[in-house]
DNA sequence: GTCTCATTTCGACATTTGGCGAAACAACAA
DNA sequence: TTGTTGTTTCGCCAAATGTCGAAATGAGAC
């Protein structure tokens, strides 16, 4: 039940659940994503943290930048699940499409460059 | 997307996760709900509110009555899927038995007494 | 019509939550 | 070591949420 709730928490914020569309297929650094949504770094690690302790997501440092994308296989049943049936419900919804096609502008830009523009 | 956070909200908090869970094979009334949670009238029909605007559930009133039930194929597809999720995590959990067995108790009391005792 | 009574709505309150900016942290660079 | 810099943590605030009790609703019963 704990888990479960978690998970569900995690997925009642529209931020969140973008964030995890964001994330398929890819994984995606924290400016990135700040990128994307538009909203303070500190709020976007904040809901990563979220999704990250309810085992939607995964996460890896490489240099300077943390990764986060979605866990495979080894992932706990109940968050696969949730997982699928996130991307399932949503995949081609409005908000993912319009997100999906931003992301490949930001895709394109240079990870400095996109922290730097967030700095000031 | 509406449709989607309507029914993760719904599913985030721990009670009418509960609710769901109970409902499973059967139809309840506000009152009996209100028994097995031992929360105010009010809470628990606030609570079914926001499970049937997601779909969740559907409602009949019989004489004095107002019946709870989980919706069957008629549902959309989303809610049909959450509740599938739901049952299949949660359906052996310790809060689900623990529920089912109390419930037991009370599917064997009479309506009128289970509204009288709370209306003290 | 009037009463009864199960349920819902309303108003208030405490808690939780999403958001931000500032400060702390961690890892690389010089 | 000392900066630089991307990320996280910490305080704080405004908005949303869960809960209750009181009042309103509405469908039978008399």
């Amino acid at each position: 039940m704990r888990e479960f709730m978690a998970i569900t928490k995690a997925l009642s914020d529209p931020n969140r659940v973008r964030m995890l569309l964001a994330l398929r297929g890819r994984e995606l650094c924290v400016c990135q994503i700040t990128e994307l949504f538009g909203l303070a770094p500190s709020t976007v690690s904040k809901h990563l943290s979220v999704l990250h302790n309810a085992g939607l997501v995964r996460s890896r440092k490489n240099e300077r930048w943390v990764y986060y994308r979605l866990p495979g296989q080894g992932a706990p049943v109940m968050a696969r699940e949730a997982l699928n049936w996130v991307c399932k419900s949503l995949g081609g919804s409005e908000e993912a499409t319009a997100d999906q096609k931003r992301l490949k502008q930001i895709l394109k830009m240079d990870l400095s460059e996109i922290c730097r523009r967030q700095c000031q």
